[in-house]
DNA sequence: CTCTTTTCAGAGTAATTTAGTCAACTATAT
DNA sequence: ATATAGTTGACTAAATTACTCTGAAAAGAG
């Protein structure tokens, strides 16, 4: 994975469905409002962790997405690995050539750079991240946003969930 | 620093000017041609090395740069962070307010892969890599090349190696 | 059967960032 | 003087990112 927005927001969205991970499976409209994440890009991201045996789809009404694996399973990294390229902070992309042919100063310190992020992100597992305690405040304020713009469906100009 | 191309350059022009750290200066056009990287990115990269007190110039003829500091000193991080923005893998910068005002999910993991990765950059310096065999290894082969490029200064089509 | 809710697929695009060049300048040694 | 080498900042092209748009197809409800 490379360490972009996107990779970002597959964890966002990931740890949302691992956060409300009960029987009934959940559907992106919920999470796009609780993460703030665009419908249209969930879609988008979805289809890869899908693709990639992260998560199971089910159509029609009453529909989302559940996970596929345990939450324990399921390692930052591989949630980052299925949406984006693998990381890889050589230049050469392992190839040793990055100077015309041969490998440059540096290859091997890049290399150890990319162990030791691969290292940090498969140490941690959403199932880890639900109990951590400063995640599941955040998780309650999330939910309980999200009801009171259920109450009173207002128009709050820049939401556009009709 | 961001992990980008121009991080990388300016690691390995640093590595070259702390191996070849004897008395006299060295001069960026030796740099590029043993690094292949271009003069004139070079010069905009030494300026911020410059800049940052991490090297030190001398002008006119027989002038070039020099480490200011002991090569121990100066870590990977330093070098990095001179030609970069800080490294920061967080989507908010550390305001924590990613989503709209408050943080998201997943603020303190990434605050946690900033911290490691600038633990392990931190912890190596430009000394310790000119110590290294493998480092030694490719810098020998670099001045190598250098000396039969200006023995007979023939055009080898691509391959120089040979 | 048909309507609605949901996922599925992929093309398309606007904005940003990166990587690198160019031109004109200043300082210094010989 | 003149050649060498650093200094500066604007400029540009290419690549990447972060999305959106369009239009399906599946499945359940009535
Ligand atoms: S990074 Fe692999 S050869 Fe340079
Ligand atoms: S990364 Fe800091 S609030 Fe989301």
């Amino acid at each position: 994975m490379k360490l972009t927005t996107k990779g970002r927001y597959a964890v966002n969205a990931m740890l949302d469905l691992a956060l409300h991970n009960d029987k009934a499976p959940i559907n992106l409209t919920d999470i796009s409002a609780r993460q703030d994440i665009s419908l249209t890009y969930l879609e988008q991201l979805f289809s890869k962790l899908r693709k990639k045996g992260l998560v199971e789809s089910i159509r029609g009404p009453g529909g989302g997405y559940r996970l596929a694996l345990d939450a324990d399973e399921i390692t930052i990294m591989r949630v980052m690995y299925a949406v984006d390229e693998p990381i890889d902070v050589t230049r050469c992309g392992g190839q040793q050539n990055c100077m015309g042919d041969v490998r440059c100063l540096t290859h091997d310190l890049w290399l150890g750079l990319n162990r030791h992020i691969a290292e940090y992100l498969n140490g941690i597992s959403l199932g880890e991240m639900v109990r951590m305690n400063n995640v599941k405040q955040v998780a309650d304020r999330q939910d309980a946003i999200m009801l009171k713009d259920v109450t009173h469906m207002a128009a709050t100009p820049s939401d556009a969930t009709h």
